[in-house]
DNA sequence: ATTGCAACCTGTCTGC
DNA sequence: TGCAGACAGGTTGCAA
């Protein structure tokens, strides 16, 4: 999928033209992209209609729309407390698209929202497009419809403006992600030793820490020089450090970049890619020199490996695999 | 607690 | 040209 920063560019476009408005109709093409909608894709059409959207709002890489019922008026939006949300999740190969409702179905299209008019704010003389359309070729992805629940931790659940210290149940087990307010390095480092498995695994665990995925574990493994099969019980505090913030910059500068995209499938709303697929030191860059050791006039390449049933990425000088590697 | 694996899907690319 | 197989950004759930 889309990793965090690809989920973070689609939710800022979600926020800026789908905040504030109603949602006037669901079309569902495909029931197998409507998930854990407890009383199925009926039901989902009937809660959703009418509903509006007040925030949107990511933790790691899901995505999730507080919603006013119908009828409701929030006239303090900090005071409104929304009880489920529109949760979204991309899988694979999931997009969400801003469209005008004239425009022909997108292949792949499994839902379709009709939003009411609103102004573009950037020219108010113009209405915005008419349409939001979770588009997924492999259906790995998904909407539902989720109870939110209070939350103890306090802090906003993700990146969004509404602070309401709640989350939707099916987050819940969501650990923050690496570019939320309230990120705990050294949290994370302490339940990191206690664990007994390889780093990459541990960094992929969505309940450990979020958002990251095969692309940003590589890079940022990369990074920092650690082998995936380091064990996560020998890690110094300085290495986790040295990691995590690995894992800050990369994904930082892939957002600015709108994000990786290796083919068409993954677009921000209005369908255009990221291009930090040109900045890839590691992932999938096999036989080409490391860029790292190739500016120390050293002869490092990049392996590609399977681990965990998919590929991995590592310079065979600056990444070598310890002696006591866990897989 | 950790790990491996299958399942959920559609599509593209490679080699025979 | 067809066909089989490998591979692709993820999550969940179950078995060992």
């Amino acid at each position: 999928m889309p990793e965090l920063p690809e989920a973070e560019v689609v939710r800022r476009g979600l926020e800026r033209w789908v905040t504030g408005r109603v949602v006037e109709g669901v079309e569902i093409l495909d029931p197998r992209s409507v998930r854990r909608h407890v009383d199925g894709p009926q039901a989902f059409v009937e809660d959703l209609t009418g509903t509006r959207v007040l925030d949107v709002v990511r933790r790691g890489k899901f995505l999730w729309m507080p919603l006013a019922a119908p009828g409701d008026a929030v006239d303090d939006p900090c005071s409104y407390r929304p009880r489920q949300a529109l949760m979204a999740h991309l899988g694979m190969s999931g997009q969400m698209l801003i469209k005008d409702s004239s425009l022909p179905p997108d292949r792949h299209l499994r839902i379709r929202l009709t939003l009411s008019d609103a102004p573009d704010p950037d020219d108010p003389s113009q209405l915005l497009p008419t349409e939001l359309r979770f588009v997924d070729q492999r259906i790995f992805g998904g909407m539902f419809l989720d109870p939110l629940l209070p939350t103890d931790d306090g802090a906003p659940g993700g990146l969004g403006r509404h602070g309401h210290a709640v989350v939707p149940e099916h987050a819940a087990h969501i650990a923050r992600d690496p570019l939320d307010p309230a990120f705990d390095v050294d949290a994370v480092h302490d339940r990191l030793r206690r664990r007994k498995t390889g780093i990459k695994r541990a960094v992929l665990d969505q309940g450990l820490v979020s958002g990251i995925g095969n692309i940003y574990a590589d890079e940022a493994l990369w990074e920092a020089r650690l082998h995936y099969a380091r064990p996560t019980e020998t890690l110094t505090r300085a290495e986790t450090r040295r990691l995590l913030a690995a894992v800050q910059t990369v994904m930082t500068r892939a957002l600015d970049a709108g994000g990786t995209s290796l083919d068409s499938l993954y677009v921000n709303v209005n369908g255009e890619s990221g291009y930090f697929a040109l900045s890839l030191n590691a992932y999938g860059q096999t036989g080409r020199a490391c860029p790292r050791c190739a500016a120390e006039g050293r002869d490092g390449v990049i392996v590609r490996e399977q681990f965990m049933n998919r590929s991995s990425f590592r310079c065979s000088r600056c990444q070598r695999k310890p002696r006591n590697a866990r897989y």
